[in-house]
DNA sequence: CTGAAAGCGCTTACAG
DNA sequence: CTGAAAGCGCTTACAG
């Protein structure tokens, strides 16, 4: 079997209690020297390791966090792994492990979906929902208990939770004002799904930029993408196919802007001289690639602020801010240009 | 505190063993029908879940499995990110959690690295190692303590041990081969490092394609970028400037051959009229956007594959394969043609 | 069919 | 300065 404290106090001669306070540097003081060195040599020696199952049995302390997505095929998608990646990096340097759950549940037998169950396993000290589809009930009910929650580009009614938020209405209304000075009037917003907070704080954005300029608002111009490829060129094919009449369009996200760029060239538009096309995160290199203008977010940053929070809840810290809220920036590349249409 | 067996047994007026057979479903056949409803009862009534670390303790089992990649922030890249989706979906699927680990470790005062630390911590029952960077000697001394570990896209000298695979000798040499047949005779080869196994091996097919075509081997046209945007662009920067001849180059990376094409059209070269280049892994979007051409390789469903090995691993269960390989295949997009220089 | 008891590998007052 | 003992919340023979 595995190496334990009483290997160790066996061959040092010592109680394990005495193990236990060298291994863990607590009330050291009350450690004779050479004790303490006889113990250390021989940790070394064996390269132990305690069992953190143990450890935390007692402590209560798993030194675990659950970040939690829709589904955990999600991480495909560069928006989450890139603050996923920016949560992976405070975590690792504060010695925490990362949990990937979801908040979805397919057909689970569980009485509760599989990201609540890692809290009530304990099996984690704290939670960073970077999803939409975990219910404000269950949330509500998560901050009732006590439990570490950060939410991220997402709110709950009435409540003011520990959040790193993003300006979603501030970067709709920036996109649009853009493609309205470059003389554009029939403006496409391909959301993702006004199911989403997000997306409807979007709108919001849309529709203030569009007042603003004395612009009538047309319903017909607003269509929904579900946040992948495929049902983006359905959405905007769809449009195509009633003729109705645009010039330009943004999309809550360079994915669903590059579902369009693509559609529209296999239907003979060229992109900007056509149609002009915004994204919004931009992601990486996909803007790059494909010269798409986009919303750019510090997404990366945005997720080491949501670990820091946490962590700072967790070990019961003061938090400065309870909400945090990075702004999109517009990054303009060749998807856009002067409307010439009449 | 939270609810335990003990409370259970105490509102059922049963034994705490009673309260663990009807949980568990062991044992059942010796549990009396009204006995058994009663507690399944309260603990519905209560939505209680067992404390799994507790329960990890006697068990020596913790459902977690570790995955391991470079540095954490690696999530980011579509390799990785893609195969850890299909790693995911799979362990969500059989009741596992995954979670995250590194096998770089940066200033760290522990005995291991991070993702060693996992296991010996007992946190998870299995590896999946997906990164070059975990060391030979560790990695074989995991198989001699009888740790469940798969590896990814690598070997160990003289040990078979259960890995998933690509074929990377044969992916370049395909790549190659295309390109000899548009007429191509000095072909780049832009490799993320020769301190990694599949660029070795890639270079050999590489090498193959050309010895076939009674093309002569020149060592300037081979150059190391890293597997990142920046250092490829300055690997290819360093040799246009060299004024090294060539008309097409072969990427380790869809990311690399994004970095070439976009310094190629700073530099004034088109794609692919002047240069024709060939991307690796076939990125998700990056290549769509791009139009690049890419060796196509099904990495969801390689992860998927090393996640079932590890489990059938973990259960003792049967593998049929010690070593699964995946070709890749050529999809062939707007960035080659052929060869129109003398 | 049911329960008492030992034990998993740690931590933490408490006693000396 | 050091150790014996209780306890964390479970599982698992074993006894009845």
């Amino acid at each position: 079997m595995s190496i334990t404290y009483k290997d160790i106090a066996r061959k040092a001669g010592v109680s394990i209690s005495t193990v236990s306070r060298v291994i863990n540097q607590t009330d050291l003081h009350k450690v004779g020297k050479t004790t303490q060195k006889k113990v250390e040599k021989i940790v070394e020696k064996l390269d132990f390791t305690p069992n953190v199952i143990a450890r935390s049995l007692v402590s209560r302390k798993t030194y675990n966090v659950a970040v939690a997505i829709k589904d955990l095929e999600d991480i495909i998608n560069p928006y989450f792994n890139q603050v996923i990646s920016g949560i992976a990096g405070v975590l690792e340097r504060r010695g925490y492990f990362l949990q990937l759950v979801r908040t979805v549940s397919a057909k689970e037998k569980a009485l509760s979906p599989y990201y609540l169950k890692a809290i009530q396993e304990k099996r984690v000290d704290g939670l960073i929902l970077l999803s939409e589809e975990a219910k404000n009930k269950d949330v509500i009910e998560l901050f009732a208990k006590k439990v570490p929650v950060i939410l991220v580009n997402r709110t709950i009614p009435n409540i003011t939770a520990p959040s790193v938020l993003i300006d979603n209405e501030g970067g709709l209304y920036d996109a649009t004002k853009e493609l309205i000075e470059l003389k554009h009037k029939r403006i496409v917003f391909l959301a993702g799904s006004f199911d989403f907070q997000l997306d409807k704080q979007r709108l919001k954005g849309y529709k203030k930029a569009l007042k603003e300029a004395n612009i009538s608002y047309d319903k017909s111009l607003i269509i929904e993408g579900a946040f992948n490829f495929n049902q983006s060129a359905t959405a905007l094919g769809g449009l195509l196919k009633k003729k109705v009449k645009f010039s330009a369009i943004v999309a809550s996200d360079d994915v669903m802007a590059l579902a369009c760029i693509n559609l529209l060239n296999e239907r003979g538009y060229k992109v900007p001289e056509d149609i002009s096309v915004i994204g919004f995160n931009d992601m990486l290199l996909l803007p790059l690639a494909s010269s798409l203008s986009s919303m750019k977010l510090p997404l990366v940053e945005l997720g080491r602020k949501a670990a820091t929070m946490l962590l700072s809840i967790i070990n019961n810290d003061p938090i400065k801010e309870m909400e945090v809220i990075f702004k999109p920036e517009l990054i303009k590349r060749n998807s856009i240009g002067i409307n010439k249409k009449k």
